[in-house]
DNA sequence: AGAGGGAAATGGTCGGACCATTTGGTCCGC
DNA sequence: GCGGACCAAATGGTCCGACCATTTCCCTCT
């Protein structure tokens, strides 16, 4: 047997690329097609459908914009059905929330709720070797932070992945996914806050003995410290906002 | 002045069309096009881009698929500017929920833990005409529950528009968005929970309950409820697993 | 004045052609 | 015999021109 099952129907119904992209997605999702398996080439695919290439080329184009396609070029090339990643939530939201510029202060609030169950999570179902390796990513991120150097992009990739880290062990892919996607969302308005040395100073110690009360299981301890953290970036951050409601001195008056 | 700046360069760097793609979303994003603003024609836009028609319609496919466009026909159709809506993130999330099947427990883990933070928030911030809607609207849901009559589908809508309300309260985008993405990646495990009488006698009552708590400002009792209802969702739940790793009567065995 | 129809604008589709890239093999020279 | 350079095929990426379907608006006819 060639083809066990034509695969694909001849299918026009007025919008024949949505029928396309529909059909493509529902062999997918239905696992007819496997993960980095191949599908037709164009213009097989063009005759399967009975259509146009340009119609299968645009259901292609919203496949892979939807993350459910990979798509190379060269023989050997061609549509590859590849399993939906966290990246593309991610991108939707940081989408959302720079079009709708939701309020900093919203953010902080929805990742307090989520740490404060993470921390817990994290302690219950995190191995040792997890927690000590939190540690170990505290106190890198602390010393980094301490030296004059304002390496931005190194604290936000430490910060990035201290988060991610901590988001892993909860053993929950949702908290794994959530936290992607608000790193996203939330660099862009976020890491300018290390600038301020107070801040710098007392998150760097903050982290590293949370980490530590997540080593030693002290999931009370633990809560208290993520509440102070988000406390200091409060702080920090209605403190920025009052300079820049009343700036003495403008950051850039050409 | 017709044209005060050009709008768009003509463009064209191997992916042509993907170049195309980036400066439109670039022109939503920086608001150059406003919401609800008409883009130009097709054929005009091969001509500002200097590029074939192909490609213009392969980048509108793909920005369309990503909520960022509204694709209209006939005269005075074409391409809308759009705000993207929550639809395409919670789209997003069920595709990912789907594919990589996350364990149920997972996502009852992660609402519960929402919920908790919601319902001290309603209370904080929900007003009283909102609280006093969200017992009426529980109110209605116990009165479907418990009448022989199983509409399934308006269980479900009740359902969700009673999670939906209480997101609403909490006066946090952040929430409302998460919730809506997470309604659509669940019903679909979730409502035929409602046909185990014990579960739906025991979750309506349990909801006008939370409710009335909420009415009345008492945080600490509303969350108590809300663990209720996820301890009653867990039991269901190991309930059915177990049933169905040794099923006596298969539901259809044709 | 009202209703109907047709012109125009626009997205949707098709077919063919050509270009760019990648792969793999093949051929020539050493 | 081996290695490197070159070429052919497969495939996505693009362009062009044409035509169809849908929607809106206006014009004409009654």
């Amino acid at each position: 047997m060639i083809t066990s099952e034509p695969l694909f129907f001849p299918a026009k119904a007025g919008r024949a690329s949505e029928d396309v992209a529909l059909q493509i997605e529902a062999a997918i999702m239905a696992g007819r097609l496997a993960p980095e398996e191949r599908l037709p080439s164009e213009r097989e695919m063009q005759q399967q459908f009975g259509t146009g290439r340009g119609a299968i080329r645009e259901a292609l184009r919203a496949l892979k914009q939807k993350g459910l396609l990979d798509i190379r070029k060269g023989v050997k090339g061609g549509a590859y059905a590849c399993k939906v990643g966290m990246v593309s939530i991610g991108e939707s939201l940081a989408l959302f929330l720079k079009q709708h510029d939701v309020a900093p202060s919203a953010l902080i609030e929805f990742r307090e709720s989520v740490d404060q169950t993470l921390v817990v999570l994290a302690i219950a179902r995190g191995s040792a070797e997890a927690k000590q390796a939190l540690v170990s990513m505290a106190e890198e991120f602390e010393a980094c932070l301490r030296q004059d150097d304002h390496d931005v992009d190194r604290i936000g990739h430490l910060d990035r992945d201290l988060n991610l880290a901590l988001a892993g062990m909860a053993a929950n892919p949702i908290f794994e996914w959530i936290m992607q996607a608000l790193q996203r969302g939330f660099s862009s308005h976020d890491y300018t806050l290390y600038d301020t040395p107070v801040y710098r100073e007392r998150t760097a110690a903050n982290w590293a003995e949370t980490a530590r009360a997540i080593a030693e299981n002290d999931p009370l301890r633990a809560r208290s410290l993520i509440g102070y953290h988000y406390a200091i970036l409060r702080s920090c951050l209605s403190e920025r906002a009052a300079a820049s409601s009343s700036p003495r001195v403008s950051p850039d008056d050409s």
